[in-house]
DNA sequence: AAATCCCACAACCGCATCCAA
DNA sequence: ATTGGATGCGGTTGTGGGATT
């Protein structure tokens, strides 16, 4: 027998919603709002619970739904996020701005599994089929590194028109903060450190507001799209989604200095505390920043893209303890 | 033309989590 | 600390329409 649902206990109706039902719940939401949502269709007159009226506003009638068929840039995103967060699809839809959570999972199992598949690529691992079936160990640097290379080139072959064509070059730096810092160098450096803030450098001034200038370097929260200190001028030509390549920003080596548990920026670098000469702690507890960490790789997939491919970058370099500004 | 199959999409179900009482 | 309602999420099923036999 089983559990009787909200619907079965109450006698309310279930299926399809009829377009008179719609009507009700578009007139009713867009008058007061939901509130509420198991108060709403007894205020709308519909004979449906709440449960079921929430499912239909935000799968159907909410307005700023984008509908139609996938573009290709949006099915590789769907593909590359689901490598890193799996089947959580209330997460990659947040990525996709105009598409649910469902609409998202019906695409994945209904088309991209099977697309997957046909190109030799396991849906659920996101390793070759023919990897999984020989039992072959993964080599994490080179996939890191190709998923990076992957990103840039669909990055840089998609939506041709918009974004990417005003833009020559984007790059963006995620810092890690328990990455040990490879110490003297002369020249400049990558610099793998810190957690929060996205550095994003831009090579050319094509179409940019005049407050980011050529070969200057600007910081960005998690999401990569706003900007520390919002800027109106910053958000209004940022991308609404993923439009930039990743890669790693050089550092000169004389802007910063790092100890065990903290970093110093010197010399008038751009900080995300929008301060010249800051300094931030490195927080201790091994479990609440791994914790962190992951919360923040659920917040914004692509730094963890990122920072897979740093530590792989990262393996390739000799370990050291020090860093020092004299070579 | 009818039956069947396949597919995409919509909706339901059950569970987890949150939060106020 | 417990409880129960509200909400969110992911897995699964149902439905309708087009393609195929």
């Amino acid at each position: 027998m089983g559990r009787h649902s909200c619907c079965y206990k109450q006698k309310l109706r279930k299926g399809l919603w009829s377009p008179e039902e719609d009507e009700k719940l578009l007139n009713h939401i867009t008058n007061y709002g939901h509130g509420c949502w198991s108060s709403v269709p007894k205020q709308a007159g519909l004979q449906r619970c709440g449960k079921s009226c929430r499912l239909r506003w935000i799968n159907y009638l909410r307005p700023d739904l984008k509908r139609g068929t996938f573009s290709q840039e949006e099915e590789n995103l769907i593909i590359e996020l689901h490598s890193v967060l799996g089947n959580r699809w209330s997460q990659i839809a947040a990525q996709l701005p105009g598409r649910t959570d469902n609409e998202i999972k019906n695409l994945w199992n209904s088309c991209l599994k099977k697309k997957l598949r046909q190109k030799g690529i396991d849906p659920v691992t996101h390793k070759p089929l023919s990897e999984i079936e020989n039992g072959e160990e993964d080599d994490e640097k080179t996939r890191s590194q190709e998923k990076v290379t992957e990103i840039s080139e669909s990055t840089s072959k998609s939506d041709a028109g918009s974004y990417e064509q005003k833009q020559s070059s984007v790059v963006v730096k995620a810092y890690e903060p328990e990455m040990e810092v490879e110490g003297s160098c002369s020249n400049s450096n990558n610099y793998l450190m810190g957690n929060y803030p996205i550095q994003m450098s831009f090579t050319s001034n094509d179409n940019l507001p005049n407050s980011i200038s050529n070969s200057s370097t600007h910081w960005f929260d998690q999401t990569g799209l706003k900007p520390f200190g919002m800027n109106s001028e910053f958000t209004s030509f940022l991308p609404s989604s993923f439009c930039y390549k990743p890669s790693l920003v050089d550092i000169p080596s004389e802007d910063v200095s790092v100890s065990s548990d903290s970093f110093h920026m010197k010399n008038n670098m751009l900080s995300p505390w929008g301060l010249t000469d800051c300094e931030t702690s490195i927080k201790e507890n091994q479990t609440e920043e791994e914790e962190a960490k992951w919360n923040e790789y659920l917040q914004n997939p692509m730094l963890m893209l990122q920072n897979q491919a740093f530590e792989g970058l990262c393996n390739q370099r000799k370990p050291a303890t020090n860093l020092s500004h004299d070579d």
